[in-house]
DNA sequence: ACCTGAACACCGTTCAAGT
DNA sequence: ACCTGAACACCGTTCAAGT
């Protein structure tokens, strides 16, 4: 499926580290990778996701739709690009000091980088990404954070994926409750509802339903960093977890 | 975007509930919503999410493309019913007695649905999939395994859903990696790779990278239940901080 | 060499018409 | 009432042709 280079790396990588350098010679009216990238994560950020066809990207651009395929062999090619571009890392950032502190302010860095792009949550995260220049940057600086944990390399390789898993999860779960404009569920809707949730199929989570506690879903004051409280819950739990388990064979 | 009925509730909930009862007077050549939904998810199952398009699932049933909106309003409403039908929970399972185990066995029920389903990774998991019928019966299930623990509402939810979630990212992950027949990196490639990966760059993953701790990826013996160690790592992290979290305050 | 124009085989969805 | 046939406005991608 994905198309493959001499190399044998995805035709993706070799572009993003940028071995795949587009020949210069002869008539270049300007396009390039990097702009073709940057063009469709415009629309992507403006549009959402499905507005991203070759035909708008290139026109964005000024180009024929077809111009596009000298630099990209695919959509797909070309949606992979988008995604690692979506997570621009600084090189040699500087954690804080304690393992605890460095792994949330890592984990913040993903969130923020998430949720400047939501649509890189609805791309499947494949081998290819974890391969490429800003994914291995991330996870370069999550091996910072815990380089002094007495960990196994595979321990720490498990917890940078399952951080950065959560992260995501958290942040498309934010975009979506975000999004409630359009669905926004009555009272009356909730009432219909409640006919055939009943006590009786559903014993433990009618109470939970009835105090609010199931769909209210705090309206989100998106006021600034810490207010998701899903989010914290979560690395609160996997990092006083890693406590744990350092605690008990460190 | 969703369409909702005169209750105010996504048309797909409704219908999930068995609450849009397609009128049954007149020729009837024997479509129903059941049927649709059950014929796209055969298609999803064996062909992929991306195989099903309303004609491939008309056809599967021997009719034509359009009898399809009699029952269903857009794809997307169909892709929100088989969302829900993909996991297939039964009403009052009892779980292990130690919550523990009863969180356990409750992501391993998780882990069945999506890995008969890998598909229903690919899709949002928006607010009307909340409101539907098996997704309510796994939170009720998931509040069930914690219906002893001193912890509020809103804290037993936010488990439920890290925990999901973590599921849903580990199955995919293990999905992602079983396709790497077609991607499958060779040496050269790796060695390609390593000429721009520099110590300079990427000092802490270097070395990671070096002992094939990073891509290498355990060829996954996909034998049994309990072989994907990054599942298993992030549900004891995540059931280890939460005994953590009972014990400094129960 | 880079880009264009025309064309192909698909999509999802609407609408008027049949029974 | 349920289903069909024809049509519309889109997709991604190919190929031969222009400069």
């Amino acid at each position: 499926m994905a198309d493959t280079t001499e190399t044998g790396l995805p035709r993706a990588v070799t572009i993003a580290w940028g071995m795949q350098e587009a020949p210069q010679r002869g008539p270049n009216r300007g396009l390039s990778h990097e702009r073709i990238v940057a063009a469709a994560i415009e629309i992507a950020d403006t549009q959402g996701l499905s507005a991203v066809t070759m035909q708008a990207v290139a026109k964005s651009l000024g180009f024929t739709t077809m111009s596009l395929y000298r630099y990209v062999s695919s959509k797909e090619e070309l949606l992979q690009l988008m995604q690692d571009a979506a997570l621009p890392l600084q090189e040699k950032v500087k954690l804080p000091q304690s393992w605890q502190q460095g792994l949330r302010a890592w984990a913040n860095l993903l969130r923020e980088a998430y949720r400047s792009h939501p649509w890189v949550l609805d791309l499947p995260r494949g081998q290819a990404s974890v391969l490429m220049p800003n994914s291995m940057r991330a996870a370069d600086l999550g091996l910072q954070a815990m380089r002094e944990l007495p960990l196994s390399d595979f321990e720490k390789v498990g917890i940078i994926l399952v951080i950065s898993q959560h992260v995501a999860a958290a942040v498309e779960l934010e975009q979506n409750l975000a999004a409630e404009d359009e669905v926004e569920i009555s009272q009356e809707g909730m009432d219909t509802l409640r006919e055939v949730v009943t006590a009786e199929r559903f014993p433990h989570l009618v109470p939970v339903m009835d105090t609010g506690g199931y769909v209210a879903g705090a309206p989100a004051e998106a006021d600034d960093e810490g207010v998701d409280p899903e989010y914290d819950l979560g690395l609160d739990l996997i990092i006083s977890g890693l406590e744990q388990r350092i605690s008990t064979q460190g």
